[in-house]
DNA sequence: TCCTTATTAGGAACCATTCCTAATTAGCAG
DNA sequence: CTGCTAATTAGGAATGGTTCCTAATAAGGA
């Protein structure tokens, strides 16, 4: 289900948000990627239609885009920020090469009792699973990654 | 099982690793914590005892450390990077209010199957459930938060 | 004991994100 | 349609966790 303009538009005043172009547009694009984005991605893929926007327009409405319920972001690790536009709950791999994050959507997965062992008065309004490992292109951990691992500090994992 | 300073010298030169001051006392805070500390959480713990520590000294003896698998970085956020050097295989909780990372020993959660629908070639390594909620000072959501919520984006999710 | 190399400390640099501010604009009421 | 008001935007500065760079130090092996 390919979301139109117009009914992005029509999202946000169910939600009670304003629609403005910018906030449309980079909607738009997240709602239908599937590489779980960062701001920067977003703002580099809305950037030709909008010449004005600003990457801190892309961070405000990320957060109030999240605060509305209508994006996630994706919990990979304490580098930069990814999000998610997919409500479903689903699940994640993340190849530990190319850093791509592919979505998982077994049932399976969707019906983990609550842990044991927890204090009494916790209590839990979500979980994920991520999966780590590489990706076919990545294979061989330490060659052939995308990204070239620069840094003075031993790869950690 | 307390392990000594000793101990850890002993673990270091088993596992080929320099012995240091610095980082026996590191790693022997870590090793003894269940609160998944930060980089500057540990330096704040090692200081007293030894006052010419630099926090880049704990970095460093954190990513050698984690490339010889004696500790992982926990995978809670893009925020800071939090440390953990239990390395029986165990799942974490989190509490969005005060950020505090609970251990979670279920071994139902230890023999979760490969998921399906995945490329063929993607080879997965390892997985994590990241339970999330609130602990029981942290109850309602929007207040209470041990560290107060300053910020001029809308707090997301 | 001496050598070699890793480790350390300290400072600067980096960069994703947030903060601050003034101008613009969406949504609403009249 | 017009004007009001609060939200949104853009741009620039600031922040803060992490990494980089360098010279001095110290660990482990010869
Ligand atoms: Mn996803
Ligand atoms: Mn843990
Ligand atoms: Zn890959
Ligand atoms: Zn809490």
């Amino acid at each position: 289900m390919k979301l139109s303009l117009e009914d992005i538009q029509h999202k946000f005043r169910e939600y009670g948000l304003k629609s403005t172009p910018q906030r449309t547009a980079i909607y738009h694009v997240l709602i239908h990627s599937t590489a779980h984005p960062t701001a920067e991605d977003l703002f580099a893929q809305v950037s030709p239609a909008h010449p004005m926007l600003s990457l801190n327009t892309v961070y405000y409405t990320l957060s109030v885009l999240g605060t509305a319920g209508l994006v996630r972001e994706v919990n990979v690790g304490h580098d930069r920020a990814r999000y998610d536009a997919n409500l479903t709950p689903h699940h994640h791999v993340i190849c530990q090469g190319c850093q791509n994050i592919i979505d998982v959507m077994d049932p399976r997965l969707d019906c983990l009792a609550s842990p044991s062992g927890l204090p009494h008065d916790f209590e839990i309004t979500s979980y994920q699973v991520a999966f780590r490992g590489y990706c076919g292109t990545c294979r061989q951990p330490q060659a052939s990654t995308t990204t070239s691992p620069t840094g003075n500090y031993p790869a950690s994992s």
